[in-house]
DNA sequence: TACGCCCGAATGAACGTTCAATTGGGGTAA
DNA sequence: TTACCCCAATTGAACGTTCATTCGGGCGTA
């Protein structure tokens, strides 16, 4: 796996902005272009196709959010405080990429998401489910299926993100914390 | 207030399920046309553009919701019984409704979300407010700001519709069960 | 007749994609 | 070193299609 080209990362990076700011519809191979600064015929050097840019462009994306996951997960740290620190691994990387954010958004719900492997192939959840399944082995979590607890706690941070990363509500420190307290004392082990 | 027109339901509802299936992208007028058996001029005698049927339709569709808020937002049954109504309310309009989630989640990830107005003028999000408003004045929620609740909560059951609704994952009665209790335990007053 | 509703072929702009032409770096033989 | 070639990278004008929208007319009712 050699290093991605230059002028296909600059055409990945050309593609998640315009997509935020005019979605899918509204981005045409030719902005892409003039906006990554190549012709359109080279990013159909690169990509077959705009949908297997938008595919590849998922991939890539999702990548990243991979890394935090990992980067996060830590098995020698105790899992209440891992807990916290993926929470705000996370948070702070949608709410600070909100390119990234609004374009998995876009892709999830539209008809290329179709093409995704089911969530037990999906490495992203896959990782998340382990982390959970690791807090019900070391008995911190209540014994609910990995996936609703990955899925419940996942949600809740994108919605943080978003709320904050596209300006509709401004969220203080303090009630940062308070709904990372809310969603932890929720899936806990209770006494 | 006049009832909808008979022709323009039928172009809501078709616009509604071709966009589920195909996006908005992927959805022509000339289908919609077809598909609601009307012909294409006659779309643009009851809206003035694909934009303004798109942003219409979501307002129908946000009525819906509001709908269900209301007829489960009761101030008159224990706010924590009315809790889970709202919560199980929700939860089955969207995964019954799946067009309309799929149609939800596409328009406030696009372009299109720009027009809507701030999250203070929102009808749905204000019931949901409110209702979070009385949990706090009552005693039973923990002393969060009501916006952040009402995310919070919002999110986690969109996201069980998703899961449920686009067949996903299979969520049992008893998981549905836990998904809410854990929902509860986070948010309620602690003793 | 007049009016409102509806039709659907026609229009023209926008878009994804193609391709013939150009460039330039690197390998090779003399 | 020079002359030569090769080929991947790149270009952008051109192509054919698709699509939102228009509009002239038909049909039924008052």
């Amino acid at each position: 796996m050699e290093p991605i080209a230059e002028k296909k990362k600059a055409i990945f990076k050309s593609t998640l902005e315009l997509v935020r700011e005019n979605g899918f519809h509204g981005t045409p191979m030719s902005l892409v272009a003039k906006h990554a600064g190549v012709a359109a015929g080279t990013i159909y050097h690169y990509f077959e196709s705009k949908e297997q840019l938008i595919c590849e462009l998922f991939d890539y994306a999702q990548q990243q959010a991979i890394a935090v996951v990992e980067r996060e997960n830590c098995a020698v740290i105790p899992f209440e405080e891992c807990f916290f620190r993926l929470w705000m691994g996370l948070y702070t990387f949608y709410r600070d990429n909100t390119d990234l954010l609004k374009f998995f958004e876009q892709f999830v719900n539209s008809p290329y998401d179709t093409t995704r492997p089911p969530i037990e192939k999906d490495k992203f959840y896959s990782l998340l489910f382990q982390f959970f399944e690791r807090g019900i082995r070391e008995g911190e979590l209540r014994e609910v299926s990995p996936k609703i607890l990955a899925t419940h706690v996942h949600s809740s941070i994108i919605s943080a993100a978003k709320l904050t990363g596209f300006g509709r509500l401004k969220l203080e420190q303090s009630d940062l914390e308070q709904l990372q307290l809310l969603l932890w004392d929720g899936i806990k082990r209770t006494a």
